[in-house]
RNA sequence: CGGGGCGUAGCGUAGCCCGGUAUCGCGCCUGCUUUGGGAGCAGGAGGUCGCCGGUUCGAAUCCGGCCGCCCCGACCA
């Protein structure tokens, strides 16, 4: 009776466990075409509360919000030779409007990059137009084969930023730039740490000259690629005669970056800190922060317990001490018939960061009982001063998420791994990053992928790397050109 | 597209082998009693048994075809 109303367990299924939490959390729904999902407002709530923090994030860093049309002609995609290539197999086609066949399909976007460069090569005369720093938030569709709830679908969620830049290393330092945006955001925001590096050419974007990524690991010890940046060079810019007269009159290509993250950062944000009990939310993305859920027994106690509660809600609403914008948000469970203890299995599966306890008993004494989703740790917080405590509450929960996300990271990551056999045997046991030497050799890359169904995450930024650099290749015992991090992928 | 599994009430299922118009749990509605970790009792609503065809007096059940979904592979934010 008490089981059906269990998730299944994280080592019993994890895949399964993913799912049953996203459907019963609420964060989302299969929708009637195959592969394409509904995000519901739980899930949306998260969304958009990452959206305005990486938004302003942008808009810090000089960005500007437009709008592409969700259309594109075909023509557009075949101008650049290793793009066309890259998405041609998962673009959706439209080939009739009006009630008669087009006399040109035109592509649903997989991704903007040939009609933003279009336009801003109508807008761009001179190097006084550039650099040009524009995002937009849009939805884009990919015909994906395999498809997972936030984690790939049809059509999902993101922003995509473009930037037109007069040199190369303006554009790289751009692309740089947005990698460590992206990295803050996912490590101070969704408490998720990440290693930023750059990927290989087999994994990076197709018509990039470079890509970086962040990657995350899950609790399967999985990677998550939860954003990348990519320096385009002038290949776009060539194919779409993005150019531009330079100070010295000779006319020039433009030099491009695009950048994107995803509602796929849901799911990370789901498989780096829910538990067996449901979704584990870091705070700053909570829509809801805490919950108070009032204890009762007779009427009389309602009306003061019930009022208690709405009383404290409105205590900490008003509260400006995160600044007159960020309020504690709050939500009171006041329904009536439905058992405490039903309320706080509800709210758990929800992932409320935040509980409060309100009875008769916390009245007489003048506090109210507080339980952390993360920890499950219960204490009473006396009513004065509330706010303070809870806000520092909050913050402790954000910050011991990331810290505890951070030291599962590092207890599954291996350093100093010389033996394929070895390697083989993590990728087949427990998996995690493992970092070490690479020829450089997309034929070795190619041949772990085969074997162990493990690829080169990254190459990673220095900070990451270990302290002494791996001497030799991983897979073919030559000398090592790089330390890259191997691990099985989303 | 290959391999595996599954379609019965909103969800999870029994029944199928051995044909007789459907079982149980959760959820939902009403009432009363409850309420500090998933409440109890009583009453109630809810079903084209995935779809089409065949066999049969009679099909959830047997036969043929089709569709859909999930999991595992080839592709990917």
């Amino acid at each position: 009776m008490a089981d059906d109303k269990k998730l299944t367990t994280r080592a019993e299924d994890f895949s399964a466990w993913y799912n049953e939490l996203v459907l019963r959390a609420e964060l989302a729904d299969y929708s009637p075409v195959k592969g394409s999902m509904v995000i519901r407002p739980n899930g949306y709530g998260i969304w958009e509360r990452m959206q305005r923090a990486l938004d302003d994030r942008f808009k810090e860093t000089g960005h500007q919000n437009a709008y592409f049309p969700l259309f594109i002609p075909q023509s557009f995609l075949q101008k650049e030779a290793s793009h066309v290539e890259g998405f041609a197999p998962e673009v959706a086609v439209v080939t009739h409007g009006g009630g008669k066949p087009l006399e040109e399909p035109l592509i649903v976007r997989p991704t903007s990059e040939t009609i933003i460069y279009h336009m801003f090569a109508k807008w761009t005369q001179s190097y006084r137009d550039l650099p040009i720093l524009i995002n937009q938030w849009a939805n884009v569709v990919r015909w994906e084969m395999r498809t997972r709830l936030f984690l790939r679908t049809l059509e999902f969620l993101w922003q995509e930023g473009h930037t037109a830049h007069a040199t190369h290393d303006e554009a790289e330092a751009e692309a740089r730039q947005m990698l460590g945006v992206y990295r803050g955001f996912m490590e101070d925001w969704i408490a998720m740490p990440v290693v930023t590096g750059q990927k290989s050419e087999s994994e990076k974007f197709a018509g990039a000259l470079r890509t970086y990524s962040c990657e995350a690991m899950m609790q399967d010890n999985k990677a998550l690629q939860a954003g990348t940046s990519h320096n385009l060079g002038q290949n776009f810019a060539k194919a779409f005669d993005l150019t531009f007269q330079a100070e010295n009159g000779e006319t020039a290509h433009a030099w491009n970056t695009s950048w994107g993250v995803s509602t796929r950062m849901v799911g990370g944000l789901v498989m780096t800190h829910s538990d067996d009990n449901g979704l584990v939310t870091p705070p700053r993305l909570a829509p809801i922060e805490v919950v108070i859920v009032p204890i009762y027994k007779t009427d009389e106690e309602r009306g003061r317990v019930v009022e208690a509660a709405h009383k404290v809600k409105a205590d900490l609403g008003a509260w400006t001490g995160r600044g007159a914008t960020d309020r504690l948000r709050v939500k009171v469970d006041d329904r009536d018939g439905v058992k405490p203890g039903a309320k706080y299995y509800e709210w758990e599966l929800r992932g409320v960061p935040l509980r409060l306890e309100i009875g008769p008993k916390d009245l007489e004494k003048g506090s109210v009982f507080s339980a952390r989703r993360d920890t499950r740790a219960k204490a009473a917080i006396p009513m004065a001063g509330l706010p303070e405590a809870v806000a520092r509450l909050l913050e402790t929960i954000q910050t011991d998420l990331l810290a505890a996300a951070r030291a599962r990271r590092e207890a599954n990551s291996h350093r100093h791994v010389t033996s394929y056999a070895q390697f083989k045997e993590i990728m087949d046991g427990p998996g995690g990053f493992v970092y070490a030497g690479w020829n450089g050799d997309p034929a070795s890359e190619a041949k772990v992928k085969e074997e162990t169904k493990a690829t080169i995450r990254c190459i990673p930024d220095p900070e990451f790397r270990s302290a002494e650099a791996p001497r030799t290749c991983l897979v073919t015992g030559e000398p090592a050109k790089h330390e890259v991090i191997w691990a099985k992928a989303y």
